[in-house]
DNA sequence: GCTTGACTTGAAATGCATTTCATTCTTTAC
DNA sequence: GTAAAGAATGAAATGCATTTCAAGTCAAGC
């Protein structure tokens, strides 16, 4: 495979000068140009990206490290993520961490390696002592509020979130109000905002209210389970994710209950999903957090940037629809 | 930023030794090992992973094309992906296309840079020439079914998947069938199998019984509004994708039809979607296509993997919770 | 006619680690 | 006791492009 020396010794001219016509910089006679640009045509010449990067530093790559891909409420933040690389001429390597804090450091090592420029952390289990070391490194990203400062974010507003859709429900008058989560609250911060923001609004509470682990739709059925095996039904739902709501619904119908008439239900993420089936949703508009998160880890600033969320009604013609 | 150099001058030894430790080569005496990882750690050294991938010409990465990242129908094969890559210990770049010739053009090119040892395409808008013009400097895997031979490639059988659905549909007596597809037949190969497996199996034709242009629910919906519009309603669709067929029957309903009373859908993707409404659903198997597929890329082998798909049907029980 | 600034060009240093080759020193084997 | 095999190590070549520095040409300006 040709190199830079090869063109440069059929062009008879010096590599300096093929690496000046290369990069279009000015200052190349006109004749030697052309006749670069027809040996490089005629050897078939590409640039070694390697080479490159290893001489500049850099790598116009960047590295988003997501627990799973399987799970629908990463499709828009990591739409947002490449629209917005795309746009500024970067590259996104897609790191699953599986949840394993190992898996995780090991690709935070990346950044020493040189070979991606920055990280974006979305759902981790990685530690601020972990991130803060590293960072000296290339910058890290947060796409989920950080508890410590200096760890650069960009971040729903859930404890908001949670706080409203808690206190609408509260407001109806409702009694029984269950809550799902994913990780248990020793190993998510969100599962531990999610119960704070109950106990601060709701002051009813009993047992069985709150159940952890889940994560898709089948978790929903499972817990819905939980929920409907007892003559006891509960108000409302506020579960984490669509999908899990979703599953709740479906089992409640099997149990003889049926959302909107027996009780009420509110998702996350705003997918069609909630669209469908009719139920609220909270939008955190993670299109928007992806975007500004890429801004935020290729400029050389500190922020820590909260974006509000909304909580989406479904107007009651599709709510009917399905019902 | 410490690089191998310093470590052997600190340590008192070769730059080969160094390089030795860092590769856990025999022949190295214990105490220059134990001193040269002592240094190493005291420098907080790394290696350069671009030199490495300079000199080794390898960069262990694999790239995917996608068109989007927000449609869940590649969120499986995505997992798929990247379990096989972590598995096999690549990395992968997730390379946006949205459709574009030329953004996807320019992707290949990675190859030639040595930025990655080989390239997933999913659906794409390239022509085979592209493809083989560009795969002397790499491996290129097709995801979906490629027209021409020597594009290696692991794929679902869409076109058996298409037949199976027509003629279940035709051996349940059914005259209008409906269904749908996504880009034009002139752009998309699997909708004009579609349409070829249709022409095979139906004889009744008739018009506007087909509708491309469909890729989310509000596609759903709009061309739901075309079906229903009329007393003469469809028998059954046969849609590509759970979000489309989700949409129809939601139309339906505001045009006061029911699912599994007046028509019968069955979509495809069997993504959670399908499970909670009850329809029928083509499992293409995405998770799999992506494990074979990266397995094929880092392979040196040349093969056309056809793998099987499933027609799910609903349990009955799911399929009347929501009815 | 000479200075000055605008162009043009190439040699060489740089970024960093891998690997081959040659060399030296030990063992083991017969 | 000597040949053969094993162990340990470093010098130097290699992969490839960027960039600085120095030096050259040429035309415009006084």
């Amino acid at each position: 495979m040709a190199n830079i020396k090869d063109v440069a010794r059929m062009a008879g001219v010096s590599i300096a000068t093929v690496s000046r016509v290369l990069n279009e910089y000015p200052y190349v006679a006109k004749d030697k140009q052309e006749k670069v640009r027809a040996v490089m045509k005629e050897l078939n010449y590409s640039v070694n990206g390697n080479a490159v990067k290893l001489i500049k530093g850099k790598t116009n790559t960047i590295g988003v490290i997501v627990p799973y891909n399987n799970n629908s409420c990463y499709d828009e933040l990591i739409n947002g993520i490449l629209k917005k690389a795309h746009e500024l001429h970067y590259q996104v390597l897609l790191l699953p961490s599986y949840y394993e804090n190992v898996i995780e450091s090991s690709y935070l090592t990346l950044l020493k390696k040189k070979m991606i420029d920055g990280i974006l952390l979305t759902s981790h289990t990685l530690h601020p002592e972990q991130i803060l070391a590293l960072s000296e490194w290339g910058k890290i990203v947060c796409c989920e509020a950080c508890p410590v400062e200096h760890v650069p974010s960009v971040f729903p507003d859930r404890f908001a979130a949670y706080i409203e859709v808690f206190t609408y429900l509260k407001n109806k008058g409702y009694n029984r109000i269950h809550f799902t989560s994913g990780r248990d609250f020793q190993s998510s911060p969100s599962t531990r905002l999610r119960i704070q923001a109950f106990q601060e609004t709701i002051t009813v509470a009993y047992e069985n209210q709150f159940f952890d682990q889940c994560f898709d739709y089948q978790d929903g059925k499972r817990v819905g389970d939980l929920m409907f095996r007892n003559s006891i039904v509960p108000d409302a739902i506020f579960t984490n994710g669509d999908e899990v709501a979703a599953g709740i619904i479906a089992s409640a119908q099997t149990h003889g209950y049926s959302y909107m008439q027996d009780f009420e239900i509110i998702g996350e993420e705003n997918t069609p999903l909630s669209e469908i089936l009719g139920f609220p949703s909270v939008d955190y508009h993670q299109t928007a957090i992806g975007e500004q998160a890429v801004s935020l880890l290729l400029s050389d600033e500190y922020a820590r940037i909260q974006i509000r969320h909304q909580l989406n009604f479904r107007a009651r013609t599709e709510a009917s629809a399905l019902s």
